[in-house]
DNA sequence: TCCATAAACTAACGTTTGTTAGTTTTTATA
DNA sequence: TATAAAAACTAACAAACGTTAGTTTATGGA
């Protein structure tokens, strides 16, 4: 029994997936491709994953279940509002940093997701934005945060963010903690002086 | 000769394209899909067009050019750097709600360009990135701006304007000119109070 | 009304696609 | 070392792909 094996080959086949989607689109990426990348024929892929469409749904799942427990970590910490949404950049971006093509599969390619699996993935980041608007919203009312409209400010913020995995390469000049805290001036206290 | 139809196809064809490009991809997308969409088989579309490949290009390099043209309109008028950003962002923001789709799919799926073209799709935008901090640069060195790192601020601009053709829908209760007002709030003087 | 051309059609082509079936090789344990 | 399961392989499938060829219909000017 090598069950150790199929599970590393599995993950293997999830990350190699992420890069091809990343790089081609999911629909732009064959399995062959795949198999080219992961050195073996396409066919040998389904010994360890169901299908196609399976590896698409692991990795838009695995990105959207992570920030939707990184909001609720977050929602229930005695701190700030302000600190609240610095705290959720700050784990966007890490995110980005430490999996950026599984994000941006999960940014870019959900919408290749079909039935159950594609209103799953949109309820989820639906109930992820409207706790973020909320945290917004609650800022904004407890006199922290300027009185912008909420729904301006929340996408600003989330797709802000999502240029760091098209730009960001470690050894740019650029450390994670500057790219963090230049993001969040930014977004904060704005560009003009 | 009935070289007026010709013309006026083409471009409901384009439109529609870009459409179907934005819903579900270049490669999601086939020549049977956009025939249907357009009213027609899918070999009639060869009459107006010489390829797919040739749409995606007219698309990309539709949007493109404009970005460029509207940048060196923008550095040749007399005004602060400030002022001159805020247009940028403001020129954005709009072709953004007047074509959506277009601008979706060369922000998209410009990668699906091919040969010259798609070494000349990425040289635009490069020259046109440039264009855009150098004006950010100045903007700083002038004591207009905050000293952000200049890649930061630039595409956290560029990134933070893309959500608007994701969620901007007229009848939302925000009128064009509140959106960009909100934008540039965010954007110039951030959310912190 | 006739005619040239534009623009639609049908049919088919060679590829590539995701996936399955059946077979062989590798691997870990008893 | 024998054995059973895991994981690779080859071959093939039906469907969908972009595109071409050849034909018919529509259209606008002489």
């Amino acid at each position: 029994m090598a069950k150790r094996g199929k599970i590393n080959q599995r993950q293997r086949i999830l990350e190699e997936a992420a890069k091809l989607f990343k790089a081609k689109g999911f629909a732009g990426t064959s399995m062959r491709d795949l198999g080219g990348e992961v050195g073996m024929e396409a066919a040998s892929i389904y010994n360890h994953v169901r299908s196609k469409d399976e590896i698409l749904e692991s990795i838009c799942f695995y990105v959207s279940d992570t920030y939707v427990s990184q909001l609720a970590e977050v929602e229930q910490t005695a701190t700030s509002y302000k600190d609240k949404i610095q705290v959720l950049i700050r784990q966007h971006i890490r995110l980005m940093l430490e999996d950026g093509a599984a994000v941006s599969v999960a940014n870019n390619d959900w919408k290749y997701l079909t039935g159950d699996k594609l209103t799953a993935f949109k309820d989820a980041r639906k109930r992820y934005e409207h706790g973020f608007a909320a945290l917004i919203e609650q800022g904004i009312a407890a006199g922290e945060l300027q009185p912008v409209n909420v729904s301006v400010a929340l996408f600003t913020i989330l797709s802000a963010v999502r240029w760091v995995e098209l730009w960001y390469r470690p050894g740019r000049g650029v450390s994670a903690e500057e790219l963090e805290q230049n993001i969040l001036t930014m977004l904060l206290n704005g560009l003009a002086v």
